[in-house]
DNA sequence: CTCCGTGCAAAAGGTTTGCACTGGT
DNA sequence: ACCAGTGCAAACCTTTTGCACGGAG
């Protein structure tokens, strides 16, 4: 068996365990969160499901799936400063690179920030499942075309 | 003078220096994000503006300013899990705790999160503005709220 | 007179919802 | 036959855009 089809069928079960009944639809969206390393929006995960499945799938489904696995708790809906919501089967702890022109998040990984003690968040009643640092300010491509811009104020 | 005109006057000029001549649409916005302590949607935002402003004002415009005033740098959108855009007015640094389910922002300071060594992004050109670290999980009533419902599918 | 900023309205996404259908139990 | 899950299409909400007007320099 493949590692692919372990962690696929890991997450099934996690599913089952929180209620939430397999289907061709639900099991091509997993496969397709799974498959990606990046953030995709709901419509690019659309577009991944709708090439798998046969007879395709309707963009309300997909919708309804992941709102559904992030009420859950098997996915979250990652910060993301742009119009479309994007997701991420949560996996590790990982910290994120914000642009903050763009809206492009980078992932980045660091030993130091992963051991953070946080506050005690429990007399507020907040029940605490991960965190993650995030870093803002201008990406490269960003960064040259705001100072140019400034530039020309000037002029 | 009072505070919040000191701090108003200081922003207009913090505009001015980044090349954004002053309206009065323009200003209404600035102060509306001054009072407020919470992180609006720009709808929030065109409703104290318009409420505020004898004629009103147009939500186009209100866009307008608010991407104009995050392009200069004046302004952040908040990483922010929901369908809607949030915006704050940059000040001090602070952290956030994000409820997963129903997306609510709250703030919260810790001096020893306040002072973390990040790494070194020269080298990927990214330039660093600020940082914040975000808890997620699940807030006081959305907690209570997950686990009665999972309690029903058991029944 | 010339421009920049504005208002208005239409368009362009992104997401949700109502309703009818269907496939599995 | 029942019921959860699905498809379809319309509705909705947020944001962007084109165009014409108006006020300040």
């Amino acid at each position: 068996m493949s590692h692919d089809d372990e962690r696929l069928l890991e997450l099934e079960k996690r599913c089952l365990d929180a209620g939430v009944p397999m289907t061709l639809q639900r099991r091509a969206v997993l496969e397709v969160l799974l498959s990606r390393q990046d953030h995709p929006t709901a419509d690019e995960i659309f577009a991944d499901v709708s090439s798998q499945l046969l007879n395709g799938v309707s963009r309300a489904t997909v919708f309804r799936t992941l709102d559904l696995l992030v009420e859950r708790g098997l996915l979250i809906r990652v910060c993301h400063p742009g119009a479309a919501a994007r997701y991420d089967v949560k996996t590790r702890r990982h910290h994120h690179l914000v642009c903050d022109l763009c809206g492009r998040i980078t992932d980045f990984d660091d030993a130091e920030l992963d051991e953070l003690a946080l506050p005690d968040f429990d007399p507020a009643g907040f029940q605490v499942r991960d965190y993650s640092v995030h870093v803002r300010g201008l990406c490269h491509a960003c960064s040259s075309k705001a100072t140019d811009e400034a530039q020309e104020r000037k002029d």
